[in-house]
DNA sequence: TGCAGCTACGCAAACGTTTTCGTGTTGACA
DNA sequence: TGTCAACACGAAAACGTTTGCGTAGCTGCA
């Protein structure tokens, strides 16, 4: 098995000094034609590369960017990172992954584990613990230590740093109003508690879309769900609860869920009760991924293009670690968001 | 903004030897009492956290690895990873992904980039253009420069490394074993073409299955996907051909498909035609998702514990690199599978 | 007083690179 | 023959650590 080989090997190999070896690798024609190419062929021969960790350590840039996401099953977070994943590597930089799990603690380990020296800046969302400690500390630090941090879908907005969201507060309208369009005048959301704040960004955008169409709010077509760390009691939770509104609310002719799983439980509750979907009942879910295009029906949904938010974050990451925009200047990027019309409503 | 501070910041601060500062954090009682809690308590004000860039050089380990993988955006692939990276952190070690796409090319280019220092060590999925070609140098390279490779899923059989496989064939007998036992006769199988290693395989557990219930194979009764880069078109051929299959055999029973999305595909078209699931067909799918789970009726399922394996891959990989276990051993580790019995199966 | 031995620290090398600067040799030209 | 430029290369520093070894200064004992 031969070893990596290195520059002082070839060096001594070839009895000449490590700079003219470095030199000659790098064409420089400080070296004689002679020497380079001897130099050339002698670490095309062995394979040489350099040593990424020495570049990094002299270059004081690891061309590496850490991504920190709650979780990794999932689909939103992990087209997200197919997209960070794309960008970075066409323009050289490697992906280090760590999940938080939701959990504040592992954030701040994996964000400390990261930062010292690791990597050259962040791409995060914030945990849910967190959101709810309200605790930033560690994110505050990394800033100070000269770090650049992009934060995407999950953001804090009291940290100064770039930011890439989705438009929730319109995109949950353009699904409202899309249903109130096609005739519906009595619908349910089902959405989560407001401490999470995408929960009632998108709430708010369902109340804006009624009001435009004059139709007043009843608090009993709304659901909020207690989010659980065991997604089934969640799920099962929620069942008992969509069942009992729709045998209390009679009238109801449209859902919007703020997540596919919400829609898909209350689309399978339906069913079960005998209704026809879309016919009695339209759905539009939040958040495109699998199950939405391959539910039966198919589930129509307010797609967030994840990956154009990977990519953009990417892009404003690694523009600031060029320096290609100044410092000090943060920006918001809003993703816009698209209806995708399937078989769940008319 | 203050920068990260290095130990030689703290001796000029402190006005001692860089050494005496490094001893006395890391508690030597070469140093006195009084030099170790002032370094200490200057340390701990300025946050002082080594640097690990200049540890990876110098100890000759990132305490890193690398992962690599055909796709993220696939429930799979992200199982096995939030594996790997449960079991790597919490030995104290960072996961780096790199994604191939597919692609062989992009394979070679992620390997190379990683190779050079920045790792320690390889997880990966041979990408399918990769076992197309048949072409191994990148792998056989790595390992020749003494970094060790743990393949999982997707593995060559003819390079020595370690490996973590699921049993396809016995995964894919208990679930054809199950249709038989729970009354079908005429059980049509959908698969992939024999060049995908999976594919081949758990045609083969369908073919065991049906031999030991004396049950002749039809080869009429078999549908083998062409893979396509556009999952649309693949899809949509697909469900002609279901379709066709479902006209021409009537006495389709049941239905095994070597993953979840061929399942899910089946049972629309079969229920646009009219069968009743799982009364009229049963159906099984190897690779247990979201898909399955809350599909309508919800799909019976092959488990292949995706978390089980990348945890598993990362202690071969992380018990080699310490040394816990012989270099030039290698082992092939087999993961269970386990039948999930849910609403498509009797 | 002289010396052994201990304490508490500094020096320097090492990891693999890149790059600046210095220098010996050669050749040309006055 | 003397001077100078050009050429081709080497030495050394730097990035931030760790660690083996050397040593100055002191104490204590003969």
């Amino acid at each position: 098995m031969k070893r990596k080989v290195t520059l002082k090997q070839i060096a001594r190999e070839l009895d000449v000094s490590v700079s003219t070896v470095s030199k000659a690798l790098r064409n420089s024609k400080e070296i004689s034609l002679d020497t380079r190419t001897k130099v050339q062929a002698f670490a095309k021969l062995y394979n040489y590369r350099p040593n990424n960790i020495a570049l990094s350590l002299k270059n004081k840039r690891t061309k590496t960017i850490g991504v920190i996401i709650p979780e990794i099953v999932h689909h939103f977070f992990s087209k997200v990172i197919s997209g960070i994943e794309k960008e970075a590597n066409s323009r050289g930089y490697n992906v280090i992954i760590g999940l938080s799990n939701e959990s504040f603690d592992k954030e701040v380990i994996n964000i400390e584990m990261l930062a010292n020296g690791s990597i050259d800046g962040f791409i995060l969302s914030v945990s849910k613990e967190t959101l709810l400690l309200q605790d930033y500390h560690h994110f505050y630090e990394t800033i100070n230590q000269g770090m650049p941090i992009v934060m995407f879908d999950r953001v804090v907005n009291e940290i100064a740093c770039d930011k890439v969201v989705v438009d929730d507060k319109l995109g949950s309208k353009k699904a409202v109003t899309k249903l109130l369009d096609s005739g519906c005048k009595n619908i349910a959301l089902i959405t989560t508690k407001d401490y999470v704040n995408v929960g009632k960004l998108r709430t708010q955008g369902y109340l804006e879309a009624l009001e435009e169409h004059k139709i007043y709010p009843k608090s009993s077509l709304i659901i909020k769900v207690e989010e659980n760390k065991d997604k089934e009691v969640e799920i099962e939770t929620l069942e008992e609860e969509i069942s009992a509104l729709l045998d209390k609310e009679k009238t109801i002719d449209g859902i919007f869920a703020v997540n596919e799983l919400y829609a898909i439980t209350a689309m399978k509750i339906a069913i079960s009760k005998g209704y026809k979907i879309p016919d009695d009942i339209s759905i539009i879910a939040f958040t495109d991924g699998v199950l939405s295009k391959h539910s039966i029906p198919s589930l129509s949904t307010i797609s967030q293009h994840a990956v154009e938010m990977g990519e953009k974050s990417a892009t404003m990451l690694i523009d600031k670690l060029e320096e290609l925009v100044e410092e000090e200047k943060y920006h918001t990027e809003v993703i816009n968001t698209t209806l995708i019309e399937r078989d769940t409503t008319r």
